[in-house]
DNA sequence: TTAAATACGTCTATTTTAGTCGTAGATAGA
DNA sequence: TCTATCTACGACTAAAATAGACGTATTTAA
């Protein structure tokens, strides 16, 4: 469950590749798919994204390929993920604002406040995280969480049988 | 994206409904149905799931039905989804002890550290958050966001085109 | 004994995600 | 000018995850 999307994955690697290298140098498609093995097509669209987004730069023709141009510490793992998949929806009730793919429950649904409050918060949880944070590996805990021992109780669980 | 699991919902659902009542009247499965129009046999197996892990209490027979057993200030979102979904995993490397499931990439990855360091932080996140909580609307912000406004530059924008 | 409920294994349909194919266009260098 | 090598992109197919249905057994109050 809550499974991080495929070409999110492929985006950071390609930035991670990519921020390990001297300013100026280009890196190829084809570079990260022979180093890391991702599927070109897909490596390639989801680089395309990150250019027409502005944080890469692409040159095309021989001896094109891409390369970093926005800070990455300006970058959160929400606006990553929104550049590939398009903007966050926490259920079908949000974001449709018409009648268009809208829940068949909604007219008798109890929970869209709880719904739109994990959206709100889990929306302000991805926004809060840069890109830069969780590349370069500074992500042990927040230390929010000392006063969370009330809830841990609960949390020792196999799957549902 | 990142889109809330459907019998997560119905579980919200329940939950929601049965809190309303005085303690010790029961619900029946179709009675959810007929409120709220939710698919009875998920329904029904989302809420045999949570008798199961001692959330509710079930009564079998004619003029039976459910219970809430639990102080839901106790159990987590995070709880609540592992419950029905099993053990989160956000990424296929993940969990995955054996060859079995693994990622084909694993070998030469270079973010499982990334990836890790994000399903920590998410765990977190959703181990933090209260199922009473949630239910209760009292989710408006943590508060915690106001040096997040570095990040918010780059927040708006459109889907992959 | 019966009606109404939970319990649960298995199956099918739908939707979402992952990955491929084919082609067009840019550009450096021979 | 021609060619190799790259990006750009629309359309398509395959695979996997999610959502839901069917069938049947079991429990229990009336
Ligand atoms: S179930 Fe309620 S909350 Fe979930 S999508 Fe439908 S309306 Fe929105
Ligand atoms: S890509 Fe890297 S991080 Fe993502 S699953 Fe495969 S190994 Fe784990």
């Amino acid at each position: 469950m809550n499974k991080i999307n495929r070409k999110v994955e492929y985006a950071l690697i390609g930035l991670k590749h990519m921020r390990g290298k001297p300013p100026g140098e280009l890196t190829t498609v084809k570079e990260l798919t022979l180093h890391y093995g991702c599927p070109f097509e897909m490596t390639s669209r989801v680089m395309q994204n990150l250019a027409q987004k502005g944080v890469l730069r692409s040159e095309q023709g021989a001896y094109g390929g891409y390369q970093i141009t926005k800070d990455l510490n300006r970058i959160s793992f929400y606006d990553l993920m929104a550049m590939i998949l398009g903007p966050m929806a926490v259920a079908k009730c949000m974001h449709s604002s018409e009648l268009e793919s809208a829940c068949e429950i909604r007219e008798t649904c109890n929970i869209v406040s709880p719904v739109q409050t994990l959206s709100r918060r889990l929306a302000e949880f991805y926004r809060d995280l840069t890109v830069a944070e969780l590349l370069d590996g500074r992500g042990g805990s927040t230390g929010k969480n000392l006063k969370s021992s009330v809830v841990a109780e609960a949390s020792m669980m196999a799957e549902p049988t």
